[in-house]
DNA sequence: GTGGTCTAGACCACT
DNA sequence: GTGGTCTAGACCACG
């Protein structure tokens, strides 16, 4: 697994290896089973604590991510989401709702806007 | 200014105050140069502490939303963006990426993705 | 007197008043003995609060700088500085400093920093 | 990091810290990637409330002067400015008019004032 | 251990 | 009245 940290951006560590696993499904470079690194493996590769790769792993669990398997490692796990649709509508209005204020403050038009995220998907789909 | 607080979300309150003192503005609510409530005003209509109020304005002036004058009050500023435009473009690529990776996970399709950042939008403008 | 003031530089009012008047003089737009307007007219026509003209007419009278004389108006008074040459040298030397600090963190050379300095003298000599 | 407080001075402790961790970096006391005393050691140290060093050390992060890291602590950055050259400039030539018209209206020459700021920097440059 | 947020309450500087 | 600074002391999040 390649990650990079953005040391400065404010977002914790354990955040952003979420955030990447999560893209890395999304953009196919990994699929449901693939096994992933283990926390020590992960932790001595990017020279990061290992208790922050624990937490990240942790959360990814329980959101259904990934699943551990005692003595084998961590594995992608099928996509099933363990959220409702309401719960999943309402995480992603949130986000989106997010960007619009933000972009629309910056002076961005609804096209703009738009477009920008329609950029971003098809990037993500060609595992930029 | 009709302020919510969500104090369980781990957003911490004065970014809260941020985020909806900046949709106030771009839905339309908040025009350049009407006077917000003062700290203490706000503080007490709020029953959150002034030093909280005082830095959220603090780092709202410093990105350019309102200005502050000792004596006179807080007030909201021209729309004029500090940041250059790559500045712009990737402050909102960032968000549009989280976005668009969280819900690609949770099952959307781009079209879907779209029709909600589309429906947010409209709801902004409608001043919702 | 034509004053221009910064509401967002974070000078206090009553601190630019001080300083433009200063400039004026250094500059050769104001002559010792010269009146200058009253703080009720400076009040007004500046659209300031007149405590805040007050406070920086007592202050530049408390530098000697200016005089006031019942009745008449403020003058500017004899360029007699009330202060000592180590009081003086320390003044200088101790904005001298927060200058030179300044301009070399920002990455400029001593000689640069000269040079702005050589500039500025000239500018204000030629009463810009 | 030995500093000292004026606490009489009227400027704030804050502003006093920021100024004396630049002045470090320029005159070569601090180097880049060095890690300066976190907030609880310092504010133990100089026996001064930790919000407040913590207050000196965002402002300074925001300049891009140091970073800080949850968990590890601060530290000093590249020494690369956040601000354009034309901003730059204009900060310094800013502080260069202050300074002058102040040295000018205490009567010094020009060459007397530049003779000044050539002493402070060669004083900084020596550790001074 | 580190930084980050918040409260309660005081005092100062400015308009 | 306004914003701005500081203290003392608490608690949380992160590595």
């Amino acid at each position: 697994m390649n990650l990079v940290f953005d040391f400065s951006s404010g977002i914790p560590i354990y955040r952003q290896i979420m955030d990447q696993v999560k893209y890395l499904v999304v953009s196919g470079h990994l699929k449901s089973g693939d096994r992933i690194e283990s926390v020590r493996e992960l932790a001595s590769n990017m020279k990061v604590n290992p208790t922050t790769i624990m937490k990240a792993y942790t959360e990814l669990t329980r959101e259904g991510v990934i699943f551990q398997r005692r003595g084998q490692g961590c594995f992608i796990s099928e996509s099933v989401s363990k959220f409702s649709e309401t719960e999943k509508s309402r995480i992603v209005e949130e986000k989106a709702r997010a960007l619009a204020v933000e972009a629309m403050h910056l002076g961005y038009s609804a096209e703009e806007i738009l477009e920008h995220v329609k950029k971003v998907i098809n990037k993500i789909k060609r595992g930029e």
